[in-house]
DNA sequence: ACTGTAACGGAACAGGGTTCCGATTGTCGA
DNA sequence: TCGACAATCGGAACCCTGTTCCGTTACAGT
């Protein structure tokens, strides 16, 4: 009876270089999604972490799982603001900022947008872990506003992150504020009454 | 003073054996393009077309160039689709209705909206050629919108362009309808008045 | 027929993803 | 402490694709 704290017997330790490995690969993946995008060359991440494509492929398998790993504070936190927001404000108002704060997330990341709708089987889980993290969330606001009577209640949230997210990566380089305006657009038809005629 | 309906001294010929390659690579295009996107390599269109990928790149410089001939007309017949529904119908109407052609135009397109966006220096001058067909039929239905005071005034051609496009490829397979909703959505919220608060 | 040249074809080069396997090196038991 | 085992590593190698380049071919005009 000494170690059951452990779900099972624990099968071993992992290897202190494996975990010095993977933490730097995710450190020099940040940095290089940062400087060129999410499709930037494997070979320039091991190179940036100092090890071989080998080892980045053993503890990323999926160039998806290596992106969501990068980005999963920030997902989190972008998940978690939406709570804050529809704990603040009322439903309709809450999505707007939501929105905000998701074309923010999405704008900062180059590439990122395009690999969610690639259908490339590297980012193939994508869409699922990054929805799956969001939506609930945004799903709450829409039911909140649908029940009180101010959001049309036929979108799910999964269909209206899709598509803001896409609204959000339509310009590299947004001066002109394209995305932002679109965007209202985009969640102006969803407020209630819903005006346009079948 | 024989034959001036020739701008200047014709030049020369163009050579039989060119005008049918380009065409056969056009024709080639066009199928492997239906089959597999407008990614399909080089080499299978040249395959198909009989020809070497020189002769493709010596008659279509770009990949941009390729497609844009290749959906020239279906391109010019939803520009055109645009004054015919302008001409029978109220301008909120009529554009919802060319929405749904344009989004018929690009999911019929595997791909063509991801190059459409990419930054790729291969399709550098497809955004413009696109738009610059499009976008000045659907400024008109924009602009008389906005006249009668039935669609808000702020909303650019080329960004509403630019966002249907987005949004009508987001799904891959799209069984249930999502881009067609989330198009009426978009278009909700440009009839007047908007309902948003700042 | 003959010639000059436009056009052709595909080899060659470049660059990126992914796999594979011999070499390395922690970890653990003795 | 030491040895053995296996996890892990590194990067060469392979494949696939875009693009260029140039020796060869064959049309157009005389």
């Amino acid at each position: 009876m000494s170690a059951i704290d452990e779900p099972l017997a624990t099968p071993r330790r992992r290897r202190a270089d494996a975990v010095r490995n993977s933490e730097a690969v995710l450190e020099a993946a940040k940095a290089a999604f940062v400087e060129s995008g999410v499709d930037v060359p494997m070979r320039e991440i091991a190179a940036r972490a100092g090890v071989g494509v080998g080892t980045i492929y053993r503890h990323y398998p999926l160039r998806s799982d290596l992106i969501i790993a990068v980005f999963r504070h920030e997902l989190d936190a972008t998940a978690a603001e939406a709570d804050r927001l529809a704990a603040e404000y009322p439903p309709a108002e809450a999505l707007r900022l939501w929105s905000q704060a998701l074309a923010r997330f999405v704008a900062t990341k180059r590439g990122f947008a395009g690999a969610l709708h690639s259908g490339d089987p590297a980012y193939q889980p994508l869409p699922s872990q990054f929805l799956g993290v969001l939506a609930p969330k945004v799903q709450r606001m829409l039911d909140a506003g649908a029940h009180e009577g101010t959001i049309r209640g036929d979108i799910r949230a999964e269909d209206l992150i899709h598509a803001l997210s896409r609204l959000a990566d339509s310009y590299p380089a947004d001066s002109g504020g394209h995305t932002a305006r679109m965007s209202d657009v985009l969640l102006d038809g969803l407020l209630m009454p819903p005006t346009g005629q079948a």
